[in-house]
DNA sequence: CGTCTATGTAGATGTCTGTCAACATAGAGG
DNA sequence: CCTCTATGTTGACAGACATCTACATAGACG
């Protein structure tokens, strides 16, 4: 279950919009980010989780703050976990969820010019 | 043409995703500019326009770099113009885009918990 | 083992979205 | 005024996506 960090972040991190043109393929690989957060509740899950005490949530916390199905929930944690945005843990009978800052960190760096803390966060 | 600034990014800016819960509201205004961004296509454009000389491209600059029919290219830029992340402005007979570094900048401050220097390029 | 709860998977369905071809508009310049 | 180029709009269509219901798996606990 402990896959390898996503690959997608590390490439696409380091070049600031503003600095130079995007490559193709930069653009792919930020693009399935940008699209894995393009949604409400997939948003809201995100913070859920990186907002909650000790940095992790369990899909039982996650279900009660939407109208939605537990299969809905389910199908967008799966989007976050796969485009590498979260990861989740099997503990008894419960799954925690807990985010990787790094790679909101490198998708934030990629946003603004001359970001040095998230660049910081992201040599880390 | 010069319409207002996008009031989406001023409500959706200020409570990093880690911080707090968003709330449902912050949470579709946001989505709307995630999704804007959600596309290897825009990316690049945005990335064009961005890094462009000047600050600022025209359209038969971005039509180049693309192996797509000029109305897409307007279908993409027409969404990123009405996301509030570009503007466009028409002198003679070219019309000039160029971005809007405050909106990338609140998107940015909200992925990572407390990234001063994005904050103050917002306030500024 | 059997059952109950928590979570995930599969398939179906209606809506959204990226793309194109065809047409429309706006300036430039004869 | 007419035509040429640059850009945008419309309508159509294929593929992607969010959501649901029905079913499957995994662990807890009698």
């Amino acid at each position: 279950m402990s896959k390898q960090l996503p690959i997608i972040a590390m490439d696409a991190c380091c070049s600031p919009l503003a600095r130079e043109p995007l490559s193709e393929e930069q653009s792919v690989e930020l693009a399935k980010l940008f699209k894995a957060m393009a949604d409400p509740v997939r948003l809201r899950l995100l913070s859920l989780i990186a907002s909650h005490a000790g940095g992790e949530a369990c899909v039982c916390d996650l279900t009660d703050a939407f109208d939605l199905t537990g299969p809905t929930i389910s199908h967008h944690l799966k989007v976050l976990r796969e485009s590498g945005l979260i990861t989740g843990e099997r503990r008894g009978t419960w799954v925690y969820y807990r985010v990787h800052p790094e790679v909101l960190a490198r998708l934030s760096a990629v946003l603004v010019p001359g970001d040095a803390a998230a660049a910081e966060v992201v040599s880390a």
